[in-house]
RNA sequence: GGACGGGUGGCCGAGUGGCUAAAGGCAGCAGACUGUAAAUCUGCCGCCCCUUGCGGGCUACGGAGGUUCGAAUCCUCCCCCGUCCA
């Protein structure tokens, strides 16, 4: 089954779309918003929940998860989603943003990026190719080309010679995915001759990994009735899709010859990178409205990294159809909580005694069940459960504005959710 | 009764004559966070003043006196705490 997207509706006030991907491991309706889980983890959050809270694809990332525990380890249990027990999508980042954020400890050149590992200072190095190597060996649905996410502000000629690096990484990236892909067909049609079989779904299916669990501990809970991943499906690179990224600095010109550029290598689907990075939100929108602009219709968008949730509105009405960002976990654990009537810094003294759910508009199981005192003072009693239920609470937010905004967008009605959400905000905090 | 050791800002705890409104930690208060080196980080944290700048005033190192140009730091007495000996 490979990947596939499709259009399903259309504002006609705006290029917002809703869509649904089709991959492997299920349907994602888009425009979606990627949980972030960087170490095949989304801190604090349990699967179980996640799929309550109806997330349908998450993001992890090569970078840390070829660190540890090792790209061949997850390979060798049947992939990332087995691995982490997630049997929908996965997208994997490239650890292009790593070459952002891990400024300090890595070197770029144009064979690719040299890190000291942040977790024992050992040097380590991702090149485009071994950024494709690792990602085959996890097996996310969707995966990216390594680039070169740059800092803001850059002058024209940095933005231009990084773009130019960005480029050929993403040739580099796509042809070492073409040949892992038709060497492991390859693979696929010599193994089924010489065993002279004729291939069974049971032969790369769920039940054969199942199989080797069963011979070393006797056991396998995969087997058993309902499990999660009894349906799990094959691992492979006939399944996954290499997404490209544009970047280009906040120049609008090399925006669009890097779209160019990268459009003649015919992608399944196009990431904006390199946004959010510091520059202020109108040079961003204007970024995408250029990008956008030259990306083909037919094609998933994907802004990496952002945003607020405003922010999640003002992309789709530019024809934004993927999002991911860190904000509603990392800010979840640090006590900042997006509700219907604005921020709550759930730390605050002011909420030592308030009894009220954390938003009284919102449906999710935190609101339904506890009070803000109580939220509070697991914050300040150092409380592991305040993670979980903040983030729970953050996602739900984020993961039903997705919702409204795709019902929207159906109705023709995203700037009423876009005005609503504003006044929201603006609002006092009750 | 005697011998030592000790009493420092909400708590713990440095500091043994000026560079000390007094290190550091905790607690407290506020803030930041955008493809996660983040359950992290930053600022404030005696009181009162122009919210102006390494600004001004006041009060502070158990208590009361004293020595000194100058004391949390030295001396005297007192109070309290701990350990040990009777």
């Amino acid at each position: 089954m490979s990947f596939r997207f499709e259009i399903v509706a259309r504002d006609p006030r705006s290029r917002a779309r809703v869509g649904r991907l089709y991959t492997a491991h299920g349907a994602v309706d888009t425009p979606v918003f990627m949980p972030v889980g960087t170490a095949a983890s989304v801190k604090s959050m349990p699967q179980p929940l996640l799929e309550q809270l109806d997330a349908q694809l998450l993001l992890a990332n090569t970078y840390h998860l070829f660190l540890r525990p090792g790209h061949e380890v997850i390979r060798e249990l049947g992939g990332l989603h087995r691995f982490m027990a997630w049997p929908r999508a996965l997208l994997t980042d490239s650890g292009g943003f790593q070459v952002f954020s891990m400024n300090s400890i890595r070197t770029v050149n144009e064979e690719g990026v040299r890190f000291r590992s942040h977790l024992d200072g050992s040097p380590q190095f991702l090149s485009p190719e071994k950024a494709i190597e690792v990602q085959v060996a996890l097996g996310a649905d969707l995966i990216m080309v390594l680039d070169e996410c740059l800092h803001y502000p850059s002058t024209h000629e940095k933005a231009r010679r990084s773009m130019e690096l960005t480029l050929r990484w993403a040739r580099r990236s796509q042809e070492a995915f073409q040949r892992m892909t038709s060497a492991a067909k390859a693979d696929k049609r010599k193994s089924r001759r010489t065993a002279g079989l004729k291939p069974r779904p049971s032969q790369t299916a769920p039940s054969s990994r199942a199989g080797i669990a069963s011979e070393s501990t006797g056991f396998s809970p995969y087997e058993s009735e309902g499990h999660p991943l009894g349906a799990l499906a094959p691992e492979g690179t006939a399944s996954q899709a290499l997404f490209g990224i544009v970047q280009g600095g906040m120049f609008a010109d090399l925006r669009r010859e890097c779209v160019a550029r990268l459009l003649e290598m015919d992608f399944p689907g196009y990431a904006l990178g390199g946004l959010a990075v510091g520059e202020p939100a109108a040079l961003s929108y204007e970024m995408t409205d250029v990008t956008i602009e030259k990306l083909p219709e037919d094609k998933p968008r994907y802004v990496m990294g952002v945003g607020y949730p405003l922010d999640l509105i003002e992309y789709v009405r530019r024809g934004v159809d993927m999002m991911d960002c860190v904000l509603p976990t990392r800010n979840a654990r640090n006590g900042y909580l997006f509700t219907s009537t604005g921020v709550v810094h759930i730390r605050n003294a002011q909420y030592a005694r308030d009894p009220r759910p954390l938003d009284q508009n919102c449906a999710c199981a935190v609101c339904w069940r506890y009070s803000r005192a109580y939220l509070r003072h697991l914050f300040n009693a150092g409380e592991i459960l305040a993670a979980t239920l903040a983030t729970h609470h953050n996602l739900h937010f984020y993961l039903d504005l997705m919702r409204r905004i795709r019902t929207a967008i159906r109705t023709g009605t995203l700037d009423q959710l876009a005005d609503q959400l504003r006044a929201a905000e603006a609002g006092q905090e009750v």
